[in-house]
DNA sequence: CTTGCACGAACGAACATTCATTCGTATCTT
DNA sequence: AAGATACGAATGAATGTTCGTTCGTGCAAG
């Protein structure tokens, strides 16, 4: 029914870039009305309140990250690309909507008890999918015999951390970053001429 | 004067318990005073204030941060020895220390302006130190020439954050931690045998 | 030995603000 | 006319902090 962007989507985005630069708590719902052009109480036509807004955007990137590891999951390649994709994901997204993904990672702990457990479990579910590419690697051969929790978390460190350094507009390409980002944590895994 | 433990010293402990927990805006002087078994206006006693209580973690764990890598830069070994060197320092505060770690990493924002600024050129100076770093051991011709900008933050990422989910009483010692990372790290930097 | 006093530490009550949210009503759009 | 949207006012709860006071301990003066 919306023309263009809808309000709500347009108070999302706001709320987003308020929440990385302040924080979800530090956040009110003032600071978010002044934001949008309106007064605090008229937020309340188009969302129900502060906390769907933090669910809204996590779950939201959550399903992001899950829906990117699926796709990458089916396709027929080897480990080696697949963990390649996976980093081409992280900077893809942290660079496409890196305002939003800044409360993703954050903020996720101020969401409340039903949806912080579903939040918690769907951020595990992506963690022991990209665990098991690493150990099919491991297995084929493919890479270094390593600890896959530790090379786990420390890829999804490096690649998770991007959008808090990383700004698009710098001497570094996208490419460039992705290809030595590549690099440097896939030769870690004894991968020959990444 | 004091028997075993000040009392101050008591509250900033709890407090970067809870702040690790909750976040620092989210932590109440309450929540605070029940954590110690005092009421609110007792802890005034004993600190200056809410954000005292900040600035006392933060800069306290940038000190660390800063004097480790001045001792680790004046050390007659190679680059490659101080980035190991570096990497045991992270490893090192992160699991001695790892519950004002994690106030460190991340409520350093809500600082205040005079002490923000400060912060925030400790952390630069930190950074510049590792870079340098870095491209000495490229220019050495021990390190893969790689951007060390990519180079240092991708480190420095997987390094930051492990006390966020390495558990000492785990499957995995520190030591083997601490090679494992050793091995990814370096070897990405296409540093042999490590 | 006892009295008096200073002091650190704890407390309850109260402070002014700020918070998210609700409600009744007015204005706009169709 | 009607439905969506915006607003001002008000709500109760929670915030950090201050205040006046009290309690106990240790030390000096008598």
């Amino acid at each position: 029914m919306e023309a263009s962007k809808s309000k709500k989507q347009t108070i999302l985005e706001a709320a987003a870039e308020l929440f990385r630069d302040r924080g979800y708590v530090a956040t009110s719902m003032r600071d978010l009305a002044d934001a949008v052009q309106l007064k605090a109480s008229s937020l309340y036509n188009h969302i129900s309140g502060k906390e769907e807004i933090l669910q809204t955007i996590c779950f939201q990137n959550a399903n992001r990250f899950l829906a990117g590891m699926k796709e990458i999951e089916k396709r027929p390649i080897n480990n080696t690309d697949k963990v390649k994709a996976l980093i081409h994901l992280h900077i893809q997204i942290a660079t496409e909507d890196f305002t939003s993904i800044t409360a993703f990672n954050d903020e996720w702990r101020h969401l409340s008890d039903p949806e912080l457990s579903r939040f918690k479990e769907l951020r595990r579910d992506y963690e022991l999918r990209f665990k098991s590419i690493i150990q099919a690697g491991i297995d084929a051969g493919e890479f270094v015999s390593v600890d896959t929790t530790i090379a786990l978390f420390t890829i999804i460190s490096a690649v998770r951390w991007i959008y808090d350094w990383f700004k698009p507009n710098r001497a570094i390409s996208m490419d460039q970053l992705e290809e030595q980002i590549e690099r440097i944590l896939l030769g870690g895994l004894g991968v020959k001429g990444v």
